[in-house]
Formats: structure tokens, C-alpha cells, sequence
DNA sequence: CATATTTGAGACCGTATGGTCGCGCACACG
DNA sequence: CGTGTGCGCGACCATACGGTCTCAAATATG
């Protein structure tokens, strides 16, 4: 790797955590300077704009939220295990990029404006859904998810609440949110979705 | 009331709108001039500073937002019919300020900054908590709420993902993941917390 | 209706913003 | 070890930012 291409990757790893803590107008190109080091002319001949920044600052943060939240995922045979540790990995795993979850920060973030980081968070979104599904999905068919339950409706609810107690625990800075959320989902999945042998 | 009490109030409601939508740091004053009609001076003769117009315009959305979630609480006499009506509140009816909820934006946007809107949001979420709470307590001491039920851990599910669909609901436009997560914790409230007669 | 007070306009201020550019150093490659 | 180019510095630019102040018009009060 040539020096640019990795002074390039410095600055987008410190503009991931700089975004996603304080949101694209909140990060200032003087923060990224002081974060990286560099002066303004070392980060624009690397990037077109701050916006472009922000793009590839997100997919970093992105990638960095995906291998955190799959970690361990492919070892579990049954998808009612994988599921259960999923949740934990959310929970209990701290992510490489701090300040929460990226696609829920952009989706805030962009709330009216902004559509290039938007469509990105759109398709992080989908991507979990879709990996969530198709998880639940392949577990029907293994007769090991009971056949009432609806992968799509059951992937939105955890998704939703264990963003949404993300969110919550890092207003109050602790963890009760989270675990309280982790507690129900693991009872329900337990109680409500696995097919137990009769 | 005086012409100057109302612009402000007048202030107020436009700057409730645009902060809850585009947050505190995507908000400037020129968008409020515009958004009022008023001149720079005709807005700073009722606040201090930007952040004193945030502020108040935070406490203003709240009491919005409040005032929507509790439509009809008061009328039903069963604790786990209003937990359902707070449900249905939350999804069905859109509040007067636009921009998704106060204290979710807030809780994001003040992420690392702002220690004034932040602590807002952290009143306002504790108040929520707080009304759920008690109102699950009063439903156990009725007989209508199961004994095993623990107050403050529903209250963080409920609100974690009604929160947490809102916000995905918004990004993708569609009110898939409210109304999914809707019928689940409608379901969940029905055969898991209501306390039936035997 | 006269007068005191409240209200809003808009010019002005210093600073911070995102972005540009030319120069010179240092690194990689023959 | 020389040389062309990849690389970063930092001065510079126009504009947008939050905030201040003076003054005239509008309003409330006797």
C-alpha cells in the first residue's frame, strides 16, 4: 500500500468516528484536520469534498457495525442460535466505531436532506433485514422455527427494539436498555419462535 | 397576550419544526428568519442565543408529542387497554410538530455535545419510562397485570421499539415496521402481561 | 390624542465554514 | 544515486455563521 493510499485510509477511519458522533453538519473540516493531523490541502487531494468524506466514512462504519454484529454467526448450526447470538453480538459487543449504530445515526442525520448519505443507510438497512429474513426463513424450512412465525415481521421487531434500546441506553449512559431488551428478545425466541421436538 | 409574546410563541413552533426536523447544528438562523418572516433583530429581541431557541422549541415539541401519546389514556379504566391505546397512539397518529420524536432526535443529535438539549431528553425520556411504569404497577395491584411482570423492563421494550420503528419507519418512508411492531406488542400484551380470569 | 414603551428592521461585526491552488519536500523507482 | 512524481503544507478565497446594536415604526397606556 503506497503512502497516500494509507494516509486515505487514516482519514476515513478517524472521519468515521467524527460522523458518526457528531452527524455531518455537526463535524467540521477543522476537526478533521485536528483528528488526522493533517492540513487542509492533505485531506482534499485525497477526497473531492466533504461530502464524498462522509460516503466512504459510512461505509467504513458500516462494514466495521457488520463484522462486529455477525461475529461467530456462521460457527452456530441452528438459526434459532444464530438469531440469539446475534442479539448478544448487538448487545455486548462493543463496535470498533464508537458512537452508535451508523445507519441508524444516518438515518436521523439525513432526515430531511443529504440523499447520498440516505440511500446508504437505506441499504444498510435492507441488508440486515434481508439477512435477519432469510436466517428465519432457512429455519422454517429446518424445522426448527415454528411455521407461524413471519420472517419479515419477526426481523423488523428485533431490529427495531434493539436499535431503539441503542439509542435509549447511550442517552442515559448505561446499559439497562439494552439487557432489558436482550432479556425478552432471548425469552421470546426461546418461548414464541423455536420449534420445540414433541 | 402582547404583539411581542405573540411572535415569540410564533418563533417558538416554526424553530420546533426545523430543529426537530434538521437538527441543532443543521439549523441556522437565516432558515429561522425564513421560516418566520422575521429579521435577524426581530428574532433575537425574544431569546438570548440559538441555543436558548432550541431549547425551548425541544419543550415545546415534547409537550406535542406528550399531548398525541396520551389522546384518550385517561378514559380507559384497564391499565392494559391503555398500554394498547399508548401503542396505538404512538403509531396511528402523527404529531403537530413534524420530524419523528423530540426526545429520539435530541437523544442523537446531542450525542456528544449540547449538554442542555441533551439533559432535556433525558427528562422527557424518564418521564415516559416513568408513566409506563406506574401505570403497569397500578395494573398489577388491579388484578390486571400479571405478578411476573416486571414494570420497568416492559416500559423499556415498549417505548425502545415503538422508538426504534419509528426512526426505521421514517428512513424508508413506509409504515411497514411501525405497524409490524404495533401488532407484535398488541399480541404480546393480550397473552403474555394481561392477566386473565380464571 | 399625546406620550412612553415595546417591537422589529437591517446594517454591521468577527469568526468559522467548505473549498482552491501553487509550491516545495520526500518518497519510490530506474 | 539521481530524478520525476506522488504527496502534504498553508496561504488564500468567498460565503455563511451566530450575534450585536441603533434607530424608526408600531403599539399600548394615560
Amino acid at each position: 500500500m503506497s503512502k497516500g493510499e494509507q494516509t486515505r485510509q487514516q482519514i476515513v477511519a478517524e472521519a468515521a468516528a467524527l460522523f458518526n458522533q457528531r452527524g455531518y453538519e455537526g463535524t467540521s473540516l477543522a476537526a478533521l484536520m485536528e483528528a488526522t493531523g493533517l492540513e487542509k490541502g492533505g485531506i482534499y487531494r485525497h477526497f473531492p469534498s466533504k461530502e464524498a468524506i462522509a460516503a466512504e466514512a459510512f461505509d467504513y462504519a458500516w462494514r466495521s457495525a457488520s463484522h462486529v454484529r455477525l461475529h461467530d454467526l456462521g460457527k452456530l448450526p441452528n438459526s434459532v442460535d444464530r438469531l440469539k447470538q446475534f442479539v448478544a453480538n448487538f448487545v455486548e459487543r462493543s463496535p470498533a466505531v464508537p458512537g452508535g449504530c451508523p445507519m441508524f445515526n444516518a438515518a436521523i442525520d439525513t432526515d430531511d436532506g443529504n440523499p447520498v448519505l440516505r440511500a446508504r443507510a437505506r441499504k444498510a438497512l435492507r441488508g440486515w433485514l434481508s439477512y435477519l429474513a432469510s436466517t428465519i426463513e432457512a429455519g422454517i424450512k429446518a424445522r426448527e422455527i415454528r411455521r407461524g412465525t413471519d420472517p419479515r415481521k419477526m426481523s423488523v421487531l428485533i431490529l427495531s427494539s434493539l436499535e431503539g434500546a441503542l439509542t435509549i441506553s447511550r442517552l442515559e449512559k448505561n446499559r439497562e436498555a439494552l439487557t432489558s431488551v436482550q432479556s425478552y428478545l432471548e425469552r421470546y425466541l426461546e418461548t414464541q419462535v423455536r420449534l420445540r421436538s414433541r
